[in-house]
DNA sequence: CTGGAACGGGAGAGCGCTCTCCAGACCTTG
DNA sequence: CAAGGTCTGGAGAGCGCTCTCCCGTTCCAG
């Protein structure tokens, strides 16, 4: 340990004043006498000194940390989030945010129970500020858990009980019905879409506000197979919609990896992308680029909404909201050339 | 701040025994009578009492958390960086080694000199016990600057300057030697390759361990494009060595994006793959699948390779090693459908 | 010239915890 | 049975910082 330097005290022993009067020149805190200011920084720069973080927030009962939570089902999808660049969106928005706020993100997972305990135990020390949560479950506890526990929470994604902790989210809705919008004017008249749980509000709303659009320009029929959002679901699903309905020219799918499974299927069938078949994906994710062709995608900017989260956490940290608030995004649809 | 619930002394006076006897049963440290030890568990349980980390560190000097920094080159990578899915294997493995040792990883970015001052800054000051980082540039002076700063630190991939700071790093020649037999091994006469950066120790030992492996086979000429990693520096590189190689019918890339862009550009050019040109990648990242054909790529064991880095680390805080230590994984060539 | 506001600096009390001593009780052992 | 362990719990000194008081100056209005 020997690491540790000079402390506040030894500075101001150093510099002829009080320690509290460095402490004011460190922290910009009230007037000092610019001769001393400069004595005091001079000697900080001289000395090395570096305030201690610990004995800082002991007293201030602040970090200036904030925890980034992944909160999810089970340990299997656990290890694949983060290869999903959609985590990794998030985490480059928040990060974004933070750093030039002089916070910092650490990162916890919580795929069971007893991850969720301990990760609220772990907050309860007083190691963060609060907590940025990202969830991948349907119903998940944790926001309520942490609300519980008086820690600040901003969630990605629109909880089960709304209006009872802050959220960004996307008009996924509204998504829908552009991408819905864009078949019927291309022309498509047999229209199908892959879906996702419906478990989860968002894959809930996406199909619902599909249907929606459609039916109101008189499409009621709309075949709909369930995937998982993964490239062979989209694969699968494809397959299944072509075998009962060898006419289908537009489909829909719920996320852009089960678009390009969809792509991959269609075109091994030897279908024209998006001549025979117009495909359309949501997300706008890497794989939106790198498919062929190219898909045309229903954008989320997932980065805004990232800052977005970080941004409203840390108004809840320094205590501007009484009330959960949430903040809605527009999608935007994103015209590339498979549909 | 009301957030501030019961303190040791809290829970010692309400016990009737000493903070000292509560400290030690918190910890499990020394022996304490069992009939006490459970009086002051219950006491514990009943009053709701969680250390306070910032007391704790105050006097320990320990804070459980480690830095996580991705240091590179850019403001303009910076951004993608999230989004590349080998830097989630990366955090996947730290973020699996470290909870299992109760230890958290504090997520950084050092992009530029400025923010490299700042990280080293921000970890003088006593945030964490270590750092893990990240290189994504050639000659990064960070190492060097945490090291100087008595800091622990462990790299992934091989620094500028061996033995002079941990790491663990991938026996790349090696992998590349692998592609390169089983490419001779399928048969190809005409074997190319796209590299990368060579300001890369990385890029260079793939190169070279590939050269060097085709050489002792007899085979000396061998055409070399330079990418950079992305998808369309892949697909550019195969359109050059196309033509000036029209019989080109073996080609390994130093990353799978490379490989996946090799491929779109060879399958747009009415070129079967692997028949007409085989293509290896490397990384064995999820491109690597979805990719059509499925890549054939050496695996690069990420995930094992940042929990090496993440137990690295966690031994150099506990003083076991007094010099560097560097680990290095062997690389193995997953067979897919493209080579 | 004086009263008092405004300003600048110092003293000192903690923040909540760990850890080194120290003292007493209880065992051994020759 | 005395002499020296061994074991367990308590007292108390910090860890390094912030922040509230408080006091001495300065300055200006009346």
């Amino acid at each position: 340990m020997s690491r540790k330097g000079p402390t506040l005290e030894d500075v101001a022993r150093q510099a002829g004043v009080s320690r509290a009067t460095v402490s004011r020149v460190v922290n910009g805190i009230r007037n000092v006498d610019p001769d001393i200011q400069e004595l005091v920084r001079h000697t900080i720069e001289q000395t090395g000194y570096r305030p201690n973080r610990a004995a800082r927030s002991l007293v201030t009962q602040r970090t200036e940390t904030v925890a980034l939570i992944i909160s999810g089902a089970g340990d299997a999808y656990t290890s694949r989030v983060f290869a999903d660049p959609f985590f990794g969106r998030v985490v480059s928005g928040v990060v974004g945010y933070l750093r030039s706020h002089a916070m910092h993100p650490v990162l916890l997972v919580a795929e069971s129970d007893a991850a969720r305990e301990q990760v609220v135990e772990y907050l309860s020390q007083g190691t963060a500020d609060g907590a940025l949560v990202v969830s991948i479950q349907a119903a998940d506890p944790l926001p309520e858990m942490l609300t519980a526990a008086r820690i600040p929470v901003v969630l990605f994604a629109r909880p089960e009980h709304p209006h009872t902790v802050s959220h960004v989210d996307l008009a996924h809705a509204e998504g829908a019905r552009l991408a819905a919008e864009h078949l019927l004017a291309r022309g498509c008249r047999q229209i199908a879409t892959i879906s996702a749980p419906q478990s989860i509000p968002a894959a809930r709303d996406r199909l619902d506000g599909f249907r929606a659009a459609l039916a109101s320009a008189g499409v009621v029929d709309v075949p709909v197979v369930e995937g998982n959002f993964t490239l062979d679901s989209g694969a699968a699903a494809m397959a299944e919609l072509l075998s009962d309905h060898p006419d289908v020219d537009g489909v829909f799918a719920a996320n852009d990896l089960m678009a390009q499974g969809a792509c991959q299927f269609l075109r091994e069938r030897g279908k024209r992308i998006p001549q025979d078949v117009a495909v359309i994906g949501f997300d706008d994710s890497s794989v939106a680029v790198t498919c062929r062709p190219p898909l045309t995608t229903v954008r989320q900017p997932v980065e805004k909404m990232a800052v977005a989260m970080a941004r409203l956490l840390s108004e809840h940290i320094q205590g501007m909201h009484t009330e959960p608030v949430s903040v809605l995004f527009d999608a935007e649809l994103v015209v590339r050339e498979s549909a």
